[in-house]
DNA sequence: ACCTGAACACCGTTCAAGT
DNA sequence: ACCTGAACACCGTTCAAGT
């Protein structure tokens, strides 16, 4: 049996592809550092030449997360010159990669985890779109865009991670992911 | 040595506020059905006569957050007259739970956890608030209360959620959670 | 009816040893 | 430098046996 020689941090890669994996079948709840290393073919103890331990795996994993995310995020902004259009396909976008995504957004944003660095790009997308919707008087123009733009991202966050959640108490299963965002944000304010 | 010898479910409850501790303590990351069997002074088979496992318990536990929760929601909503500072209280109540019982609310919203019927009751509180607050012109009359009630636990949850990371990412240590909440209510409704 | 004692497979992590 | 093999303490869960 030929086992596969790992080389120039080719295993780590392998581990963080491997978790994902797992994440996308088993859940976050069922992750198993032992089962990563498994799945690779290597031994339970050659993880940690390349992560101190299964949170540091999990960390690599999420910054490959929010890498995606902000993929994502910038894409929708991008694809629209409207501003209304542009910041309703973000908001639609953040909802979407949670439900497509649903473990790997539960580990990225997991309990009291610190926070990625990759994180304040997409942040900074947000800024600039609700920025611009303050100039057309989409949003309210008083509140600085800082704070507009972490509420809504806030209200984003709560609406992802509650209809992530079965039975889906009170957020319809039928919506999609884009109606659940856009007709919340709609809703409040008046869009 | 005399063993605590439980009858009645006296055993159940004292697991329950064992869990509690152990979620104060160390985390919810680090929760141990074991470790409360061993706090309770009971063989760690023992919780399986009162539990189906781990994850019965913890429903168990956050069946009572919620309980709690919903008290203090409903305290503060019953405690103004004005409309605009139910709405504004409750919403402080909100993340002040959060952020005074961060591991149990993390337990209570655990990724897909199924919801609880409890939360169904808070929920109402809210929405009947909402209702009042539309017919005072505080938050915009066309959508439905309920849409509305949701856009505004949702945006709750999120600045929740958000604001118990680490580091704070956006959300300013330096604010309370009442000021972070109001804060946040304020400048999206203008109120 | 309720709990113990002992076992099972599995977990995260460590470390001496191999190559 | 990178990985193995074997071990450690611990985990959730099961089950026959005690009272």
């Amino acid at each position: 049996m030929t086992r596969a020689t790992y080389h120039h941090g080719a295993l780590r890669q392998a581990l963080i592809d491997g978790a994902r994996e797992i994440l996308a079948e088993r859940g976050h709840e069922q992750f198993s550092l032992n089962e990563v290393a498994r799945r690779a073919g290597v031994s339970t103890a050659a993880p940690y030449r390349h992560f101190s331990g299964k949170d540091e795996l999990l960390a690599a994993v999420s910054d490959q997360g929010y890498a995606t995310l902000h993929e994502a995020l910038a894409g929708t902004a991008a694809s629209a010159t409207d501003v209304r259009e542009r910041l309703l396909r973000m908001s639609g976008a953040y909802v979407r990669f949670a439900h497509d995504h649903p473990d790997l957004f539960l580990t990225m944003f997991r309990g009291r985890a610190v926070a990625s660095p990759v994180g304040v790009e997409s942040f900074e997308v947000l800024r600039q779109v609700v920025v611009d919707a303050q100039a057309a008087a989409l949003l309210p123009a008083g509140p600085s865009p800082e704070l507009m733009a972490r509420s809504i991202w806030a209200t984003l966050h709560g609406l992802a991670v509650l209809s992530l959640r079965r039975p889906h108490e009170r957020f319809g299963l039928d919506e999609s992911p884009e109606d659940l965002a856009t007709g919340t944000l709609t809703a409040m304010f008046g869009l």
